[in-house]
DNA sequence: CAATCGCTTGGTAGCGCTGTCAATATCGGT
DNA sequence: ACCGATATTGACAGCGCTACCAAGCGATTG
């Protein structure tokens, strides 16, 4: 006969019940749905608990309830400051809530967020974060099957699975365009790595702006799949630079290849911006403080990832958004880099 | 009397059992260690698990086994890069593993980061990492009697926790300067953000390295409790500069105060290195690649979370690393910024 | 004053898996 | 051919909590 495996110091919530003159089931519904009980016992279970150090059994919580209280949030990379903020903001908004944080990360592979996306759901979690509208076919059908809610974050479009939150890549890349254009460049360059689905939208927002002002050259163009880096910048610079030695602004698909392309400028004895202007993407802090200070279209980060997890977090307390998409905007922010020309 | 509440169409352990005309606990034991079934059982239950889609449930596996397969990760920032690379490291070595990771941020609080412990403690994780090695008494006792492993990361230094890898940064910050004192500078300034222990550890380092060549005067040290940026980074090297107008070389606590000093200096129409040398701690991509390119001291950071989840998977699969202590150094890359004076 | 309603509370069983030990099968040595 | 040792396998109960109903209770209503 197999022999009982009580652990004896261990404070269960049988404990706790018992010295607050209680029924477990009681016990439990205080830290569930606390209203649900009388101001007396809940008084006497709260103290109890606080008396006995009582803390949850998360893992037969989650086994009798048949559910977590961990979001699941997917992200493409760990490394990218980009994403850097928005789990900040994940992070931050979740503090002191009862939910917690599930991370991974899909490396810009959708077939690998497919592995990963299974692997979560199998799991039940109370709500999902996922990077992008993107998603293989597989992937959406899993997701649009499950019953949690779920945001997909970084950039808005149509047929939303559940909720999203982000802004308009198009719209961004175009604005910055627009605004070397309206500073009296026209000979503007394109400078992208990793060229993964948001970059790919920047790159049609450029070819769209270019195209409307029949400033349109492929020969503009210089794009790659390697990873971005500050080195980069600088190699891709130059090889825009012997495909088409005459332009006279770059626009970079984010702040690193701007940086890099702005030391490169520095090397070669290019004037910025009088003899090359320069326009970054996501507004990183160092743009601010660079010298010259460098134009870049400023992205919500912070506040995609806060409110994003807000939004997992109402839906669960059964206070859905009115809104189920929500587009964050972005600003193109003007600076040295982009001075009009003389 | 309660009604049962099967779940119709769940895979459970014990569908797969049946598939494989096994036992629940043999089809169990595949999964933990499959070595303990014989070849033909083996096989049987594989296909059966692998037919049916068989997901092991986790919570039921917690409960049953008093443990989980999550390592705790505690760190004091997400967006510092510095950190972002020793995720990785943490995520590339736990990748296709058992164990999943449990990630907080404790925002460089001792405190904070004693609540966050006895909340992952609490839930009996399988490992832990933590940053450091300062922690607070009672942070200490907790970990010290709690039976998982523990790595501490980022630094080292006497009577681990536990398990420990890192690399001195005393050491460190004397080496950077010695540096600069055998390229001919002598008048080194000293700029640091967040003061965070290890970078009172680099200040230390500092100190020692200044007074040890009789150079050290308290005029040349600018510090601030704010947190680090590229921003501040130009701010402090202005503070400093009016205080000690006579430098001829500044030694950054990281690279963003590093970049932020450059840009400056060109702000400031200084040479670099010719009127002020320059050397940051990291060893972040960017300085490689700027101009001038920016010398360091380098980290290995992405290895230093490698190593520390590895170490942690084998001392739960049996394997101890025979050193509990791992220094993994650092190197001082010399460039530009800090070229021999002339 | 009985019937009804809503709010609290409790009893019971079970979520899916694994620790424990017993039972059986296999094997080499004498 | 027998014995004990080792390798496999299985039975059972229980990990700590909550879903599900039912029951108790005072208040409300016609």
């Amino acid at each position: 006969m197999a022999r009982k495996r009580i652990t004896p110091g261990k404070i269960r919530l049988a404990e706790v019940a018992k010295l607050a003159g209680v029924s477990p089931i009681t016990a439990s519904r205080f830290f569930r749905n606390p209203e649900a009980l009388s101001a007396g016992k809940r008084a006497r279970v709260e103290s109890a608990a606080k008396e006995l150090g009582y803390v949850p059994n998360l893992a037969a919580r989650a086994l009798a309830s048949q559910r977590t209280e961990v979001i699941g949030v997917l992200i493409p990379s760990l490394t990218n400051n980009v994403f850097a903020d928005v789990l900040r903001g994940i992070y931050d908004a979740l503090d002191g809530s009862r939910y917690s944080i599930q991370l991974a990360n899909t490396r810009y592979s959708i077939l690998q967020e497919e592995r990963l996306l299974r692997l979560f759901l199998a799991q039940k979690p109370a709500g999902l974060i996922i990077t992008g509208i993107n998603q293989t076919a597989d992937s959406r059908r899993v997701m649009e099957a499950v019953d949690c809610p779920i945001v997909q974050i970084m950039e808005v479009g149509p047929s939303p699975i559940d909720m999203m939150i982000g802004f308009s890549h198009f719209d961004a890349a175009k604005a910055a365009i627009a605004h070397l254009l309206a500073q009296g460049y026209w000979r503007i360059g394109f400078l992208g790595a990793r060229m993964d689905p948001r970059v790919q939208r920047r790159l049609d927002g450029y070819r769209a702006a270019m195209t409307e002002a029949a400033l349109f050259d492929p020969q503009l163009i210089v794009t790659t799949a390697i990873p971005t880096s500050v080195t980069l910048g600088g190699t891709l610079f130059a090889d825009l630079l012997a495909k088409a030695p005459d332009i006279d602004a770059v626009f970079c698909v984010n702040d690193d290849l701007a940086l890099g392309a702005l030391f490169e400028c520095k090397r070669r004895h290019m004037a910025v911006p009088e003899q090359m202007a320069i326009v970054g993407f996501n507004d990183l802090e160092f743009m601010a403080s660079s010298e010259p200070t460098l134009s870049s279209v400023r992205t919500n980060r912070y506040e995609m990832g806060r409110n994003a997890a807000m939004m997992v977090i109402e839906t669960l307390e059964g206070r859905r958004p009115a809104e189920p998409v929500v587009d964050l905007g972005f600003s193109v922010m003007e600076r040295q880099s982009s001075a009009r020309r003389s």
